[in-house]
DNA sequence: ACGATTCTCCAAAACGTTTTGGGAGTCAAG
DNA sequence: CTTGACTCCCAAAACGTTTTGGAGAATCGT
């Protein structure tokens, strides 16, 4: 409710001490400290913060610009993860400000006006893109950031990300251990980093077991994506018997459409995200995920490091993809 | 990257004309506010949001508090309608900030933060309890503020809330008309006004058709606690034949609960709250949800309109609940 | 031609904090 | 008594904007 100046006022001392008593300077006196520190107790007494940041020169801000494009947002759990990081950033005096994109602005334009207008210290991206002109904006103006995925930026920047090439290509083997050949993939849009490394670790796991790998379609990431995807793709004259999904919501779309297709039950089926839907689908689907605890908590951590000058290079997190085991993998090749 | 005092000075005005120019004020000539605006224009100019905030005594923020206590976060679709509300917001210049409560702090506590350190314009709180100690404290300051979900504060605030009693009043009612006798409701916890209001909704029709509302129990408001609470009622000498449930994740529960019982599969169930996942469980679970278009919105105008000084009673939204007719309330009473 | 009005512009104050660069006073050593 | 170190405090500047209260010049009506 007060303001320094009067807390000042009232206790007869100056601007100046009794704010360095807040803060706890050691040029002023443990008697005087503990009178200030009572009376802004009593008073209720909170710095006002944009004074504060004023004069800091900080914005004790961080934004992450929420995607709105493909119609659904963004990564699974993803407020999960926004609150824990919002509540990791917290506890260093940083809050977390959700930067949606209007229709008809460019999720750049929203980086432009946070960053120019000094409204942040920081940046958190999602949903990055192989060329993402985002990062290029972010590394010209020198704005510390971090992103959930990787890009091609020929200059490195912080990330956390999962190993989508490794993952897609361990189960693409996988299936192929079962006897699978003709194994299809269900890709994302490929100007998203995620979407094209998915697409790369199936297309170099066929290849390294010498097959074709023909049975590929894009589409949006969504379920109705998914869905006209695994139409078209069941559609083929040598139909897939297993089809790896590039995202757990495509993979509940193919799900619908084989079951509109004769005998589609009997093609295996994984995603990637381990959405809570998935245990519920029929059958239930089986998916992959990234490994590692805290997202949020770990992006707070390096948005921090990022902020406080460390080298981008040391703030790079690959995760490891890890295999959830439901029961939609689970079809035998059919014969031909 | 330039101020207004380097602005100023390299197009030889005061830095006062250059701000009038910016915002467009009469007593500024047309040619110097064009001469002015192209230079800002090039210069790439936005002015320092800390130093305006400052001055206009506007923190030009709204903070969301986002509950973490019962494990699971806040209601269905809670990212698309901060997602919303914050697009529309920073239509109105204003931005959305999560305030996730840290383990140890009560969420009263953060009010505090935000509010006495001039954090922030407004609060949108979500997951009211019937007496709100945030809601208190926020009407004590004066400061505007819209709840997700009414409280039983004598003094009216601005508020957005489902009819939960008159949703739970007709499902009752559906089920009775069904033939249902022993018509069961798996409650959340009371101090929740949402919680309460829909186990009132249940008791009136139970009430109103000559039934005893007797076969209730409450849980926290998870799938655990739905599953817990349903084999709890399945162990009644007088098993209920329909359940009744607060919300869908307990109904998710409550369901798993069935499968593990003999003959829990005849019974009729339903919940609240439309989860994307409702159409995967099996049997797809029937719900309700509220009526009403982007949410986001209404909150954002609701929150505008607060700030605006408008009075509570004329910002207070009471939706509709309607039906969303699946399977799992499809089940004859049991002969008895 | 002269006061009144209108047009443009500006200096300075204010918002509330943090930080700089001392300034008194005290005390011990030289 | 002087010097230096130390302790405790403070005045003033600075952060970058918006807004107040005019000032000077041009225009208008009479």
């Amino acid at each position: 409710m007060a303001n320094l100046k009067q807390l000042a006022q009232s206790l007869g001392l100056s601007i100046t001490t009794v704010s360095r008593a807040l803060d706890g300077y050691a040029d002023v006196s443990a008697a005087t400290r503990e009178r200030v520190r009572d009376a802004a107790e009593k008073a209720g007494y909170r710095p006002n913060a944009s004074a504060r940041r004023l004069r800091r020169q900080r914005a004790e801000l961080v934004a992450v610009t929420l995607p709105s494009d493909p119609g659904h947002i963004g990564p699974p759990h993803f407020l999960d993860m926004l609150s824990g990081c919002a509540e990791h950033l917290a506890a260093a005096g940083l809050n977390l400000v959700i930067a949606p994109v209007p229709r008809g602005e460019s999720e750049l334009e929203i980086c432009r006006r946070f960053v120019d207008g000094r409204r942040v210290d920081a940046m958190l991206l999602v949903r990055t893109k192989r060329k993402d002109e985002r990062v290029e904006f972010l590394q010209s103006r020198g704005i510390p950031f971090v992103t959930n995925g990787r890009t091609e930026s020929p200059v490195p920047h912080p990330y956390i990300d999962g190993d989508g090439f490794a993952g897609f290509h361990a189960a693409t083997l996988r299936f192929h251990a079962d006897g699978h050949q003709r194994i299809g993939h269900i890709a994302g849009p490929q100007e998203y980093y995620f979407a094209h490394v998915r697409r790369m670790g199936w297309q170099a796991a066929m290849q390294k077991v010498g097959l074709q790998a023909s049975l590929c379609c894009e589409g949006p990431p969504t379920e109705q994506g998914g869905y006209l995807a695994a139409l078209k793709l069941l559609s083929q004259p040598s139909r897939p018997t297993a089809l790896i999904c590039a995202t757990d919501e495509m993979a509940i779309g193919a799900l619908r459409a084989l079951r509109e297709v004769e005998g589609g039950s009997q093609i295996a089926i994984i995603g990637h995200d381990d959405l809570s839907m998935d245990a519920f689908t029929s059958p239930p689907l089986s998916t992959m995920r990234m490994t590692g605890g805290n997202l949020g908590a770990s992006f707070a951590s390096l948005l921090l490091r990022a902020i406080a000058g460390e080298p981008a290079e040391d703030l790079q997190e690959l995760h490891p993809i890890e295999f959830v085991d439901r029961d939609s993998h689970r079809r035998p090749p059919i014969a031909a």
